[in-house]
DNA sequence: CGCGCACTTGAACCCCTTCAACGGGCGTGG
DNA sequence: CCACGCCCGTTGAAGGGGTTCAAGTGCGCG
């Protein structure tokens, strides 16, 4: 069973509320690929990720899921329909096995609130998210394909020989066609090479990060 | 002069609170077009808006400006950055005469964020540039044009008519061209019309609105 | 009357997707 | 051990949505 107490938003409560919190409170598990909530459902519950890894997602308007973040534990999700009373803003969907905390959103806001060090946990994780979205907005908007590619191999250059094309295209909302199409781009212009095991190389880091920014 | 009290952040403080923010802060004036700060500016001031309009824009690669939102009084702006410490996300310029309360934002955290009045207004204040920030994406990301001007039109049928297609095509971030071409295959489609003074009016408003999600 | 500004319209272009075909590596089953 | 199938990446060609550029058009206002 989780301590409730391993949860930071939770950790500085007393006995009494731990308790009054286990009552509005429940845990539950998810298999991959299982839906959290869908966009545009009505929120009553809030939800904490416990263990797991959630992709939050968008669908455009021809059906195409359009990926936002994922979200690692211990982090509040989607708080924001909570606390503005509105339908989600975005599906999430388990990508791993995984667990969260749902709490009665009503009965936390009337019982819980008013502790600061409640209130500073909810001013971070929600900063946190404007973060998130300010750099999605970044990627999404600002952003060519091809900024988008050079950002991703700048922050993440390990990562991105562990993962497949595929899986980084889509993470990136780009196709596997461009992404292979602006690799090949920039192994001629001597940004990159790539060694017989086909992992990629950063050869011109500055060059790169010319790219974005 | 400005009443502190006036701002609902500070309404509830005490006398010797209202002091103390005195010294911590100013007032500054800007005229049109006069920028409040740069995408890219590392924040020391937190800025509340007292008076005016304010624009807040992105610049792309080739340097074109992408619309995100109007901020109208009072509001805080931007504090993102003040709390994660990170540069500002996005650039803000005056487009009315108007006038900003400055604070610096490390004494006001030392000095103020315990008090649980100004956190919770802290935390509807994230929570609202959420939802903004999550429609920005809505707008710019999964709708295509002809959605974008739909959900426009749909929301804010009388501003349409108030504003010149220049200036609408600037916030919806799309090209005059494609406005008038869009609108023009509306009034086809027989989901709007216009009249004499070449106002437009919606005939379809369910036409139209299946047109965004 | 003539100028300026907003809107319109057409054509070319750009970026990215879509569709299709192909090739190479790898595991599995015969 | 080879043959096959499958997955993944590559490459080409066409298409689509929007921008850009350029040339009208219409209208208000000095």
């Amino acid at each position: 069973m989780h301590n409730i107490r391993q949860i930071p938003l939770f950790a500085k409560l007393d006995d009494a509320s731990i308790d009054k919190l286990r009552e509005i409170s429940s845990v539950h598990s998810y298999n991959v690929k299982e839906i959290l909530f869908y966009e545009g459902d009505a929120p009553i519950y809030m939800y904490i990720l416990l263990s797991g890894t959630l992709r939050l997602y968008k669908t455009n308007f021809k059906g195409a899921q359009i990926f936002l973040h994922t979200f690692r534990p211990i982090n509040l999700v989607a708080e924001l329909a909570n606390f503005e009373s509105m339908p989600y803003p975005a599906s999430a969907e388990f990508s791993t096995k995984g667990e969260v905390m749902r709490i009665d959103y009503k009965k936390l806001e009337e019982n819980f609130f008013k502790n600061p060090d409640i209130s500073i946990s909810i001013i971070k994780s929600l900063a946190a998210k404007l973060k998130i979205m300010s750099e999605v907005i970044t990627n999404e908007v600002v952003l060519t394909s091809e900024g988008k590619i050079a950002k991703f191999l700048f922050e993440n250059e390990k990562l991105f020989n562990e993962l497949k094309q595929t899986q980084i295209a889509a993470l990136l909302n780009i196709t596997p066609e461009t992404l292979s199409r602006t690799l090949g781009k920039f192994k001629k212009q001597k940004i990159i090479d790539s060694n017989a095991a086909n992992e990629i190389n950063i050869i011109n880091k500055d060059l790169l990060s010319e790219l974005f920014s």
